[in-house]
DNA sequence: GGAAAATAGTTGCTTTTGTCCATCAAAAGT
DNA sequence: ACTTTTGATGGACAAAAGCAACTATTTTCC
């Protein structure tokens, strides 16, 4: 009989996660903290660190030149004011330009600048790069598929049709 | 000829999401944000609002008596310091109680109390509810297979043998 | 044509949160 | 005995997110 080793009864390797173990919401919430600092890692020291919407913005901005501040806020799920924060930012950090769109007094479009092209470059091999190494092991044909559903959970849930 | 809408060109429903679109982290973060502001919804005036590691720690400790706060902070990934003061509002609303480990002078085990447990039920089915509404039009068997691929992501990050 | 409602963006404010650092006590390893 | 880890706490600080109020423009609709 082997000998009772003494130690605390619940221990990282031990505990049973209930019934979260079998929910969305607690494996969403971990790798996406798990994703975000890893992500800072990569992005050491390029000018767009912590991710609260700045790559997003960037690699919109650069495929959708003109593109509105109201437009990404609404798809990175975010307010107007914390928008236009994030834009003044990547402005002071000159990686965009903002204009007044010709067609509404109101609105902006926003555009890329030499230096931020540059970024959105390597800003997207990084990403690709995580995204597969954080998908080591697993098939290609699973990869498929949970983007697949992480989609279409995203397009309704942001409210675009299927 | 239709007529010429006059408009932006850049709207929600037309723009793609350049590289992010086949990316995890894109949509593990939108998906994350979406999944946190519904279940605050779900959770109104639960005592456990703001789901900052409160509900996976009142499950754990209901299901695992005598746990310890550095184990909790460990599958949730936060530090210390951040758990001890979970823990302290947690305490604060009689839902845990706190007393010293046994084995260990350093360390503590925490409890459930009789509100906690209360709680910790409605709290299950709760995220359950959640899962399943977040999948609806999801073939059960994705479903399945989409846990699967996270818990594995999950399990690699926080450091647990596959 | 003009009033009312909606939309885009900005600003200020508050609250929350997380991180870093230092400290202290206990345990484990040498 | 000593040094090094580990568990927990407290303070200070910075980032971020949400709200509400306000301006300017545009759209709606009577």
């Amino acid at each position: 009989m082997p000998k009772k080793k003494k130690g605390p009864l619940h221990t990282v390797e031990t505990v049973g996660l209930d019934v979260l173990e079998d929910t969305l919401s607690f494996y969403i919430r971990s790798i996406n903290i798990a994703l975000s600092r890893d992500l800072d890692d990569r992005l050491e020291g390029l000018d767009v660190a912590r991710g609260t919407g700045k790559i997003t913005t960037l690699l919109l901005v650069d495929s959708h030149p003109g593109i509105r501040p109201s437009v990404i806020a609404q798809l990175i799920m975010r307010d107007r004011s914390a928008m236009g924060r994030l834009v003044d930012q990547m402005i002071e950090h000159d990686l965009l330009t903002r204009e007044a769109a010709a067609d509404d007094g109101r609105a902006q479009g926003l555009h890329i600048t030499e230096k931020g092209a540059g970024l959105a470059r390597k800003v997207r091999k990084i990403a690709t790069k995580q995204s597969s190494d954080f998908f080591a092991g697993v098939p290609e044909e699973d990869q498929k598929r949970l983007l697949d559903i992480l989609r279409r959970v995203y397009r309704r849930t942001v409210g675009l049709g299927q």
